[in-house]
DNA sequence: CGCTATATTGAGCACTTGGTCAACAGCTCT
DNA sequence: AGAGCTGTTGACCAAGTGCTCAATATAGCG
């Protein structure tokens, strides 16, 4: 006795959205074909139906949780500070909105391991790394043309992957210990390390308040 | 029919082994009591008599890996050079060791996002992380007082902080992308960033030659 | 030698999982 | 109205899971 119908797209779509529920919830391990039909109120056939495997679903999730994260670091808001600034302003953007993320950011996390074994997994997970290592690479590039000779050795590529590594050191920090993960210390430690000048002081001043 | 017997410590450590072994390749998802007993060769009943349950095997596999990795940093072969360069050789000497233990730090970044459930999995990489963190912490400690007015409101903590968050960072990204993590580079930069003076040439040298 | 404590086995249970499939309901088109 | 495609269901299957337990071989002890 089937129930109402709709149109395939737009089940896929709450199917998907259902699968985002519950991976967030109980990470990939939990996430079965019955528990996203049953999140969705819908029969555990038409899962496979609309996806013809487990496999189909997984890899679908992903795609879409990939597409919906904002990977490229939002350089607007630029009010014509130094491009060393405007990077390390980028990265600080990055790392504030972590901890609002954390189940997502935790979800990513498990498909990066996953990825360690399944090959269409790990593919994709380097395409979105690289579009994120790439979309920081006009920053990096600008930083290092504006005093080359702080950076012997260093390329826009290498700059930019260890800027992207870091914030998501800081994601896997945050996935742990979101308590601990103490943003304005981490971005004034980060200011100090980096800059020559003196640093931003009302960072600082906020940092020490909290 | 029961087989050999062995003494009771023996055998544990046995399975330990084994369940590393199914572990480091099948990941957590595929350590299953039946795999391990298989993989040490022994029957499946045996396994709950010596870990009464998946869960004793789960956690007394996370101690043991989290024992047996070395996260404090050697200080060892610190000839006489700056407190700066004294961290930063400890930072460098971690990253170059995680390209050898991919397997053991994708195994490790498992148990990570599993903490996000499970609260004793959680407790003990908290302390794990906590150990490394404050193992890190004479380092710092020494750099920060070495020039204190470079690091205005960095606390040897904070620092420490972004040292191991680093550090974390190229272990996931070794973990994904093991042939793109390039490790010479990484390290050029870091120290370009970080050093005021110039950097280590040699080390820049190494890594424009790969 | 026999006895007892202790490892060890493997069959078996209850349950969950991914996946299949025949049946069936709703929609559109003629 | 009837045909036909399409979305939907729920029962079903085989495989795998964690876990239990009576049976049993072994080692150590008197």
């Amino acid at each position: 006795m089937p129930g109402p119908r709709i149109p395939e797209d737009q089940r896929r779509d709450e199917l998907l959205a259902a699968a985002y529920r519950v991976a967030t919830r109980d990470r990939l391990g939990g996430l079965t074909t019955r528990a996203v039909a049953k999140e969705a109120g819908v029969s555990n056939g038409l899962v496979f139906f609309h996806f013809t495997s487990r496999e189909g679903l997984v890899l679908a999730l992903l795609d879409r949780v990939l597409e919906t994260t904002v990977l490229s670091p939002d350089t607007a808001g630029s009010d014509a500070r130094s491009p060393v600034l405007q990077l390390l302003h980028a990265i600080e953007r990055d790392i504030e909105g972590l901890p609002e993320n954390r189940d997502r950011v935790a979800l990513l996390i498990d498909f990066w391991v996953m990825g360690t074994q399944h090959a269409d997994v790990r593919t994709r997970i380097q395409k979105a790394l690289g579009d994120y290592r790439e979309a920081y690479v006009p920053l990096t590039s600008a930083a290092i043309e504006s005093e080359p000779e702080r950076y012997p050795g260093v390329t826009p590529e290498s700059l930019a992957a260890v800027a992207t590594g870091f914030v998501e050191g800081c994601a896997l920090q945050v996935v742990m210990d979101p308590d601990r993960f103490d943003v304005p210390a981490y971005l004034t430690t980060l200011r100090a390390l980096v800059l020559r000048e003196a640093p931003g002081y009302a960072l600082a001043c906020r940092a020490r308040a909290s």
